[in-house]
DNA sequence: AAGCTGACCAACCGCGATCGT
DNA sequence: AACGATCGCGGTTGGTCAGCT
């Protein structure tokens, strides 16, 4: 509804910018800030359109960009977020610090697809390529469970993002302000101020526990969360889901859920202990860890009550299995690596032979070191 | 040396969301 | 509430460069 044209007016000028053109910008919003980006590039005495402005800002002048290599670490934060988020790259952006969304999406279509693609797993879909497989084994049932889990998951980072965006919001007049102070190069790297918040890794703010009318799924987070004082690892949550069919799409409300019917189940539990129990069989909990405490127990009025999984901790493996994966995933390493016999993980080949198991154990652990991430989440991040 | 191919990445485009009147 | 303006996001394109044939 009533968009404007932006850059389709003649005489602005398109493609690349030249170094006049970023100094001009630079020192614009240097003085003024960028207040109305559509007002920006007259005011400026640039010939672009204010988008054209805004991108090239976002995306390169700002001076909180890092540029370069990604490490290990934000590759692997990159592939455990995408597998939580899909192409939501401004939320994972959200999550690494310095870098844009625009960045992190090129890198995933150059490198990091690729890479996966090799290792056999589908990188839309986070599973493995021979998943029928898998099925065919019994796993199809973990398999489906991770994939659930990851979209609760799901739910509570988007709510994180909205927060980081409500923060980021708040600190856009700050931040005009005191771009109005300092004076700034392109090559030349600020770090008194930053104009986009501070990562929030995957901390939930207590700001989230008083939140507004969000969806069901960030509720079920914050009841999870409120009680640990943000501390994921102390937290306990539940959840439950159907086991049969196709995921759900990833949506974030909770509602649907009990679809299914049949085969579902319940886990309940903290880092440290859980219990997993299957529908139809209600005194049937099987108990991962050792703790037999009473846990809170998430109800939302609907006959799903549940669902999380720092049982998750107990089902596995560590960070290291993921990294292994990854590092050794890289470029042709793990295709010609057919001789490394040990190790859960870091055979990425979907058609070696014999490492049908191996390659289920992969996935465990990719899920897992998924997961790990999000329980993982530092508990003094900057709050609003 | 010339042409081809693929990788990389900055920038563009179109759409939905949000804001302001 | 309705409407227009603006912003932000994700998908895609196109230019450049390096390696290969």
């Amino acid at each position: 509804m009533g968009r404007s044209p932006c850059c389709d007016k003649l005489g602005l000028k398109k493609g690349p910018w030249t170094p006049e053109e970023d100094q001009k910008l630079l020192a614009y919003i240097d003085d003024h800030g960028h207040g109305n980006w559509r007002a920006l590039p007259a005011k400026a005495g640039l010939q672009r359109c204010g988008k054209s402005c805004r991108l090239r800002w976002t995306n390169y002048l700002r001076p909180d960009i890092k540029r370069g290599k990604f490490s290990l670490q934000e590759e692997q934060t990159i592939i455990q977020l995408h597998a939580l988020l899909g192409n939501r790259w401004s939320i994972i952006a959200s999550h690494l610090p310095k870098r844009t969304d625009n960045e992190i999406k090129n890198y995933w279509n150059t490198h990091l697809k690729k890479r996966l693609a090799k290792m056999g797993i589908d990188p839309v879909t986070h599973k493995p390529e021979n998943n029928a497989l898998a099925a065919s084994n019994g796993h199809s049932k973990n398999a489906t469970n991770l994939s659930h889990i990851a979209q609760w998951e799901s739910a509570r980072l988007e709510a994180e993002a909205r927060l980081a965006h409500q923060s980021k919001l708040r600190s856009n007049s700050l931040q005009t302000v005191e771009l109005s102070r300092s004076s700034s190069s392109p090559a030349k790297t600020r770090h008194t101020h930053q104009p986009s918040p501070p990562p929030n890794y995957l901390d939930v703010p207590p700001a989230c526990h008083g939140g507004g009318e969000r969806d069901k799924a960030t509720t079920v987070t914050e009841a999870a969360v409120s009680g640990g004082g943000c501390d994921l690892e102390s937290s306990t949550s539940t959840l439950s889901f159907s086991e049969n069919g196709p995921p759900p799409p990833p949506q974030l409300s909770t509602e649907g859920t009990g679809e299914g019917g049949a085969g579902m189940f319940e886990f309940m539990g903290n880092s440290e202990d859980a219990m997993v129990k299957e529908e139809g069989s209600d005194d049937e909990w099987k108990i991962f860890g050792n703790s037999t405490d009473t846990l809170p127990q998430y109800s939302d009025g609907l006959e799903n009550s549940i669902s999380f999984p720092s049982v998750i901790h107990d089902l596995t493996i560590s960070m290291e299995g993921f990294a292994e994966l990854l590092t050794s995933s890289s470029a042709d390493r793990s295709l010609s690596n057919s001789d490394n016999g040990g190790g859960s993980g870091g055979d990425g080949g979907s058609d070696r032979g014999g490492a049908r198991s191996d390659c289920y154990e992969d996935n465990k652990n990719y899920w897992n070191s998924i997961l790990n991430l999000a329980n993982s989440s530092p508990s003094n991040s900057p709050l609003l």
